[in-house]
DNA sequence: CGGAATCCCGGCGGATACTG
DNA sequence: CAGTATCCGCCGGGATTCCG
């Protein structure tokens, strides 16, 4: 086989969700289509120092994990909502104690 | 102030503790930790795709972040253990969560 | 044994410009 | 409006070598 760059692969049942949380922005999008389903632009200005581009590639990259869906209303000018999927909901919990967490502790610099 | 690089900073109570979860190993780092204190060693064979560089570093951090403790032995040879801190406990509940994520859904390659 | 110091590479992630 | 295309800097993280 070649490479097949397995993430991670160690005796640990995390690696293998770590994906989903390592891109600098994925959770931050998760927490806000959680809230509600968004369009892009609207996700857009939540996030002012995203640019475009990455946002996209993000969403893209959360669609493909299948964590949020995309839907694509064809009309002039066009219209895109992205919302949490089934999955994404489950995530959910994950994220709460991530909130939770960060309530109580402030994480020093370095 | 120079740039400060406030890694995200965006209406989202979850930015700031992201940087935790970010680098490769650091949960399962945390995961490891939580079941037991481990000497340098320990640790490194529990994860023997990492190397011992990088291991380092990744400790380094989480020392830094205030999740685990370094307790040197001043010996020959020497002897450091690695422990979580109060604060490395109240993380757990991110991992449950992430590992009962795991449990059922199984993420897409891309 | 548990590091520190270097070197190096891929890719994340930002900026900018263009399009249906 | 919601993207794509392209270029590129930066640093995460792997390998290797040396040190107390």
């Amino acid at each position: 086989m070649e490479k097949s760059d397995e993430t991670i692969f160690v005796d640990c049942p995390i690696a293998g969700v770590q994906k989903i949380v390592r891109g600098k922005w994925n959770m931050v999008i998760l927490y806000f289509l959680h809230q509600q389903t968004l369009r892009f632009g609207e996700l857009s200005r939540k996030l002012p120092t995203v640019t475009q581009a990455q946002l996209t590639k993000d969403l893209r990259l959360l669609e493909g994990y299948g964590l949020i869906n995309r839907k694509v209303y064809p009309q002039v000018p066009p219209k895109v909502e992205y919302s949490l999927t089934a999955m994404g909901d489950q995530f959910m919990p994950v994220l709460r104690a991530l909130e939770q967490f960060a309530d109580v502790y402030e994480v020093k610099q370095a």
